[in-house]
DNA sequence: CGACTTTGACCTGCGC
DNA sequence: GCGCAGGTCAAAGTCG
């Protein structure tokens, strides 16, 4: 996955300068952070807004469809929170920053051994390797990724996840992978810990919802969050979002250079990044990239 | 008993 | 072609 992340996370409109030839990983290198507790919530922030016109207008984007890549239908966008059954959203959780990358396959690997499976035994692995391999590369669900610093791994989103494995990684000690619940939804995420910084979360999401956030929850979202955050899936609350995201934006300055180790973590970043905090919200490129597809699909 | 987590094995893509 | 790394599966265990 190495390369896509590194497509993912690589947009870097503010250094160009670049990282020595070191690929690994400037995978969070742009994250930035931002703390999302004082003015919302996950849930909010990703289904706050049933248009992509709020956050992008939040990231001092144009609201422009057409930005929106086109693989992205194929799944899902991404938002959310963590919404496991129980732990709830630290408080004292900052949300951090972003990325995205748009691709489109998916289906890939889950499907390989259930289609498997479902079809017969015969057609099984040489086929289906046969089958990938005609096929064209494999691409990806757009990606959004959030460093959040939080002292539970799980943000809570509102949605309900199923862990399906965890596996140590270079620069990632253990990050864990989840599964929407929902039927049919097939948004994925990644939650690990930076490797610097434990107390910095990073969860990386793929895909984009095509239902609701479940309102029913067992570990539900209704006691993590005043009623005020709750409110929304459906309902539009796109100016103070933005308002506040740019607020937002504003501190994180501090946050950065606070932070700046934490770029680190997946590897050489340089520097660079936390001396030029002033490009602050310079991610328009990659924010570009990653909103559109970020937003849950509103499907009837 | 159903939903969820844990964890080792397996699969796939990619770089060398 | 080989080996590594990332990602996923699925059986077994845990929890409510």
């Amino acid at each position: 996955m190495s390369e896509e992340f590194k497509d993912l996370y690589y947009h870097q409109p503010f250094h160009d300068d670049d990282r020595n030839g070191e690929n690994s990983s400037t995978y969070t290198q742009n994250l930035q952070m931002f703390d999302p507790s004082s003015y919302m919530s996950f849930g909010e922030f990703f289904h706050g807004s049933n248009s992509h016109d709020t956050l992008t207008r939040a990231f001092g984007l144009t609201p422009s469809t057409s930005e929106v890549p086109a693989g992205v239908d194929g799944g899902g966008g991404g938002g959310d929170l963590v919404g496991g059954s129980e732990t709830p959203a630290t408080p004292n959780s900052s949300i951090s920053s972003s990325s995205t990358e748009a691709a489109g396959d998916e289906d890939s690997n889950k499907s390989k051994k259930e289609k498997e499976s479902v079809e017969g035994e015969n057609s099984s692995k040489k086929e289906a390797k046969a089958k990938k391999k005609g096929e064209k590369k494999k691409q990806r669900e757009p990606r959004f990724a959030f460093k959040t610093k939080s002292e539970v791994d799980q943000l809570e989103d509102g949605y309900r996840w199923r862990k399906y494995g965890q596996k140590a990684v270079k620069n990632s000690p253990y990050p864990s992978y989840y599964r929407c619940t929902t039927q049919k939804c097939l948004v994925k995420k990644r939650v690990e810990r930076s490797y610097q910084d434990p107390s910095i979360v990073i969860t990386t999401y793929e895909g984009q919802h095509n239902h609701l956030v479940p309102t029913t929850l067992r570990g539900n979202v209704a006691g993590m969050f005043p009623s005020s955050m709750l409110t929304p899936p459906m309902p539009l609350q796109g100016t103070s979002f933005p308002a506040n995201l740019l607020q937002l934006h504003q501190m994180t300055n501090d946050h950065l250079y606070n932070y700046g180790s934490v770029n680190n973590v997946y590897g050489q970043q340089n520097l660079t990044t936390l001396e030029q905090p002033q490009t602050q919200f310079p991610e328009y490129g990659l924010l570009q990239d990653m909103i559109p597809s970020f937003f849950p699909k509103q499907e009837p």
